[in-house]
DNA sequence: ACCTGAACACCGTTCAAGT
DNA sequence: ACCTGAACACCGTTCAAGT
């Protein structure tokens, strides 16, 4: 709960390798790989060669770690936008870069959740002035039609991941990780096949999102 | 992975109040009280009086379970419309149920995210017509947006979960549950309060979605 | 058929002790 | 200042054994 104690200094007399940065690296790095579930602060540990209470000294614990790795994912963001689009199209892109930072490190989708969806930096200011170009004038209404924007991003992205990792929604074989097989749920059980799966592709199903948005954007646009 | 024992027969000689359908239903009961994350088997053993291991008999383990507790509550999704609204405002409501649903019952959103996001049963089909009947005739493509309003729907629900579970959101003190202090990230401590909290009122920013949504549907219909 | 005792291999975290 | 050993209170799950 409380803060940790800052400053490692440079007097890192025992093992000047294990730092915060060093730390969180490897976290993310295991994350990614194992999934935050098969995460646990041992297993960091162990492939530190340092043993677990060591972290404990640089994080206050399992919660603060988390949330250093969120912060490193998200110190990265950049949406790349070419300028001679349409602002209808730079908002679909705007919705695109998002989703894809948000994919290259499926772990800090999931803690993200728990650690604020922020709204805030240069990315979201381009967010919003891209939306005032649509039309929306008032800054106000702008700011919250991008929120509306960022929560449907993310909340896609969520969607999607969990759906990777889920149990009912196997991946169609051979295809990249962007089909998901849907069961039509509802007591049907796990190994019965007269019902047949639907076939989602998720890359249509996000399109269909972000056109409906930018659409609904446009015409909350040209009504004043 | 195999599937559990069939079948507790008539003829349950030990212990005929632990069936499966008690199990199911404490298991909801203790999720929603102290969350996914607060629950484990052996707490919701010891609420049912008997071994940790009695629960074995009656599920796979904890994913069958979850897997039950999703469909128990997937199974009394209603969602009621006044049949006397516009068909735009029809697609609102239905918006508008479908989340009250998710937050019915917090765990199952969560669990729903692992456990398919099923887009089947009378519920979606009326949800289907309602968007052929805005304009979108082709099936297909009614089917396409209907999928989309469900991620929408259920990826908003999951991100205003996290939010109230998370740590860097703090309810507003004396305001229902739908209003969260957003912090600006990126750096901030948490205990720093030189940076404004924003605040966001949940239920406006769902209405923004609902209603960029709708707008955006019409769009789609106007245009074939 | 239905349940328990005992046990295994894990967790996150703390705290006294080492250097 | 930085790390370890030992320990606490938890997990999910299995397996042999009871009735």
């Amino acid at each position: 709960m409380a803060g940790a104690r800052r400053k490692p200094a440079v007097d890192a007399t025992r093992n000047p390798s294990l730092t915060r940065g060093v730390i969180v690296s490897a976290a993310l790095e295991l994350m990614d790989r194992q999934g935050v579930d098969g995460f646990s602060m041992r297993k960091l540990a162990g492939r530190l060669d340092v043993s677990p209470q060591a972290l404990y000294w640089h994080f206050n614990g399992k919660d603060d770690l988390c949330e250093a790795v969120v912060e490193l994912v998200r110190s990265d963001v950049r949406i790349e936008i070419d300028e001679s689009l349409s602002v209808a199209d730079r908002i679909r892109s705007h919705m695109r870069g998002l989703r894809s930072h948000l994919s290259r490190h499926p772990c800090a989708i999931e803690l993200g959740r728990r650690f604020l969806p922020s709204t805030a930096g240069e990315v979201s200011d381009l967010g919003v002035s891209l939306i005032c170009d649509l039309g929306i004038a008032d800054r106000e209404d702008a700011l919250r039609h991008y929120r509306a924007l960022v929560w449907t991003v993310t909340g896609f992205s969520l969607m999607e991941h969990g759906a990777e990792t889920s149990v009912h929604h196997t991946r169609v074989p051979g295809t990249p990780i962007y089909e998901v097989r849907l069961r039509p749920g509802l007591g049907v059980k796990p190994d019965d096949d007269s019902q047949p799966a639907t076939v989602v592709n998720v890359d249509v199903l996000f399109e269909t999102v972000v056109d409906v948005f930018v659409a609904g954007l446009q015409a909350a646009a040209s009504r004043g």
